[in-house]
DNA sequence: ACCATGACTAGAA
DNA sequence: CTTCTAGCCATGG
């Protein structure tokens, strides 16, 4: 193909019309039913989830769809999404700044200076453990 | 339809 | 080594 950018191509992964019936996933349902699926005391980076979404070029989506899991149901345990480097980016976001450290002690995952200890054996790949 | 925002990431300086 | 820039793409005003 030419020069055009196959923006359709684009959105029919994102789309992904759900065979179960459901007409329309938004990004954000979608990025929530990956983060549910992380296994207690396991993490995963923002770029993982947007790379099994399909868009892996858009990590900043994940983030933001973070932004209103807060108070969704069932919870989403947004604590166990960092950034490519094991940190707590999102931190601030939490009601209390040392909630989400706190949560993920309780996982037995420990964190120094909101960086994740041993990051690399607690990563979880969603594209591989997901069969979303 | 356009512009601004965002809990990211990779590459360059 | 650290710091910065730009790209990325969905959502909302």
């Amino acid at each position: 193909m030419p020069k055009t950018k196959n923006k359709n191509a684009k959105q029919e992964s994102i789309s992904r019309v759900n065979p179960s019936g459901r007409k329309e996933e938004s990004f954000f349902e979608l990025v929530y039913q990956v983060v549910r699926q992380i296994p207690k005391g396991r993490v995963t980076s923002y770029g993982a989830i947007a790379t099994c979404l399909g868009t892996k070029l858009s990590a900043r989506m994940v983030g933001w769809a973070m932004h209103g899991a807060h108070s969704l149901k069932p919870r989403i345990p947004a604590h166990r999404v960092v950034n490519r480097n094991g940190m707590l980016s999102g931190k601030h976001h939490f009601e209390t700044p040392t909630r989400m450290e706190a949560l993920l002690k309780k996982e037995g995952i420990l964190v120094k200076n909101d960086i994740i200890v041993n990051f690399d054996k607690l990563f979880w790949d969603p594209a591989k453990e997901t069969s979303i």
